[in-house]
DNA sequence: GGATATTTACTAGTATGCAAGTATGGTATA
DNA sequence: TATACCATACTTGCATACTAGTAAATATCC
């Protein structure tokens, strides 16, 4: 963690400092089991502990950190089982909200979502994953967006919090490649107005990570909840 | 808020304090705009200020409660987006969970889902909605265990909370009878191991809902957020 | 030298005081 | 009577002091 947050002393500051850190977890910035100070923070940013305790009790609600009473706070882990379930939930939403885009799907939604894949080639040419990242989660919302249920997917991108800590961690693991090709899949559903084909399209997409997961639990272990 | 809460001092306070507000919360004991005050909170429970207020930070988190500054804490009213948003979640997960579950149900398991249907009528029979409701929970709990995914069925508790708001203010408005009759149409897609038939025994149900919703918001607006 | 107390430096939890903003009700004024 | 103003009593936000618990280094004893 080498920034400090800039804090606009004439709003409240423990909001401030909350996403400051979530933003550095969520990053990666700050790693999994990394140990953090109520003083230390405080010090740091020159304000007193009370603000950077009230931030620390909203990482705890957000599963972002853990507050070990009389011990210290600590960057949570991350939970495999967490991961699994959110990608189950995920894949039960995105695959009912693609089947209503299908119906909807026109001409320009379709141009619009091809563009969105010709930016994620372009960040995959250029080795650039974490902007692959913030692409495809774009491209999702979109979707969701176009569904009509953006409110919906405000909800997925809380629970998304612990897979979102991997992707970035981890970015260069993903043959990103063939995501993007499994993107194109998803739209060519769209594209022929078939549900039953865009629905088979992203539960092969979200799939993915199932593949990835052991991987990556594997040659980083130090990430997990043992 | 009739009751105290019994605070265990060798314990920290401070999350007593949110788990006891919490359940007031969700039995609609603390009604939604309701308005909270640290102070008075504090000196009825005999603590201070400070672990009050890190119950209502928690509270806020839960999206339960909202702090204006200077202003006051409120109980935070329904938002019917949110409520609907948290419906199609759940629906599309249930539904996945369910065609799982088809594939996997055995005569015991049948068997206690037809116990609990038989439970459940005979609250109904009492007049005991409030006990429905809890039995309602533990029915569609047991299927995402059923299915392997209890992780996933706590991740949706948390997200159903203004529903469950909701059923427990107007748990009388709800037609209990024909909730029950959709249980047995799902158990009865079990029975036959047609995940199909049992996807769509669950759909119908969880979109009822949407039938009362109206009625609910127009009867009572004061507990919706405008 | 090894095992066991003890000190010391740290942690978070709570209580309390003050600052600053907001709402309310009363009062003076037109 | 209506309106503007002001005093007052609230509210939460932040800073600080103190408590109590943990852990690790150090001293002490065998």
């Amino acid at each position: 963690m080498t920034m400090q947050p800039n804090i606009d002393f004439t709003l409240s500051t423990a909001p401030q400092v909350h996403e400051w850190l979530r933003d550095a977890i969520l990053r990666g910035e700050l790693p999994p089991g990394a140990r953090l100070s109520e003083t230390e923070i405080a010090n740091r940013i020159g304000v007193s502990r009370q603000p950077v305790r009230e931030a620390f009790i909203r990482l705890t609600a957000d599963g972002l950190a853990e507050v070990r009473p009389q011990r210290g706070t600590y960057i949570r882990r991350i939970s495999l089982a967490a991961v699994l379930s959110a990608r189950l939930i995920r894949e039960a939403v995105e695959s009912d909200l693609i089947r209503m885009v299908a119906d909807l799907a026109d001409d320009r939604l379709l141009a619009r979502l091809d563009q969105e894949i010709a930016q994620q080639a372009q960040a995959v040419a250029a080795g650039d994953a974490e902007t692959f990242v913030r692409l495809d989660d774009r491209f999702h919302r979109m979707l969701a967006v176009a569904a009509g249920q953006e409110a919906a997917w405000d909800v997925l991108e809380g629970l998304k919090s612990q897979m979102n800590r991997l992707r970035y961690i981890t970015a260069r693991a993903f043959d990103i490649k063939k995501l993007i090709g499994q993107h194109s899949e998803i739209v060519e559903g769209l594209r022929q107005h078939d549900p039953a084909l865009a629905e088979a399209a992203m539960r092969r997409h979200l799939r993915e990570l199932l593949n990835d997961l052991p991987g990556i639990s594997d040659s980083r272990p130090e990430l997990f909840i043992p």
